[in-house]
DNA sequence: TCAAATGTTTGATC
DNA sequence: GGATCAAACATTTG
């Protein structure tokens, strides 16, 4: 569910909760969430008071007053202060006044501690809230042969754009989603990161999309999913000419988009 | 009833 | 390096 405007959501909405509180102990119940061992992660965070709550791409980063707690969502995670423990609880942080629980039914997200940032999280590409038009535009340029839609989808090529986002970016763009990223216009791709820009900034004022698992803290949800133009919306007509939007799918992900609207 | 779909990342393979 | 695809898992939808 979460992307990058679900993920700044959550991260707002804990933030507050959790800076200046201590973690008294965690307990953990899914090796597929917590990768290492389970004693060994609860030693290094016991005792630790949080210092701050960021977002990086779609991590959430939980700064302790030694190393970082990282919290993925993947699909169907939820990151909740006080939150209910149920079936689908896979981590509790006990905190010095509340809890810190971690709820997540298919069990793709991930938490881990790190000194600083893993490498892998430290190589993801800029943030797409925060990079530059030119920069935007260069990254677009180094990518021979690459389609725009999968590539937006690459955490390596920028981070925080998950599959909604996407598509919600290039029907605003107008550009369909199989277009060679190093072959769009310049006023084109110019006009790509101002759409991106646009369309995170609005969902992250509806507190994201709730389509099916996201909330942000405990019974609320987002509205912005009233507001998408092309995700979700097949066969539906284009609001802008009435088209029926189209679904296919690319680089394994349903892809909407406007065919009269959108060119390659 | 069953196949296919669902926002995620990863690791293997070409 | 980079693209592509399947896999990880649970539940819902057609």
């Amino acid at each position: 569910m979460p992307e990058l405007p679900e993920v700044e959501t959550v991260v707002r909405t804990v933030a507050p909760k959790l800076t200046g509180r201590r973690i008294v102990s965690a307990r953990f119940s899914s090796k597929h969430v917590v990768r290492e061992n389970f004693a060994r992660l609860a030693r290094r965070v016991a005792g630790r008071s949080i210092h701050g709550v960021t977002r990086h791409g779609k991590f959430i980063v939980i700064a302790l007053d030694r190393g970082n707690l990282l919290v993925h969502l993947g699909m169907t995670g939820r990151l909740i202060v006080d939150g209910r423990t149920g079936p689908y609880t896979r981590a509790v942080f006990e905190l010095d006044e509340g809890e810190l629980v971690y709820n997540d039914p298919r069990q793709f997200g991930r938490i881990e501690w790190s000194e600083g940032l893993p490498d892998r999280v430290a190589r993801l590409g800029p943030d797409a809230l925060a990079v530059t038009e030119a920069e935007f535009v260069a990254r677009l340029k180094a990518r021979r042969r690459a389609q725009i839609k999968p590539l937006l989808l690459n955490q390596a090529f920028l981070r925080g754009l998950g599959n909604i986002y996407a598509d919600e970016a290039l029907f605003a763009a107008g550009i369909h989603p199989h277009a060679d990223a190093a072959r769009l216009s310049r006023p084109r791709a110019r006009r790509l990161h101002a759409a991106m820009v646009e369309v995170l900034r609005a969902a992250i004022a509806n507190k994201g999309s709730s389509i099916s698992d996201y909330v942000y803290d405990e019974g609320r949800g987002g509205s912005h999913q009233q507001h998408l133009l092309a995700y979700g919306r097949t066969g539906e007509p284009c609001e802008r000419c009435g088209a029926p939007i189209r679904r296919i799918v690319l680089g394994g992900r349903g892809t909407h988009y406007c065919p009269k609207c959108q060119r390659v």
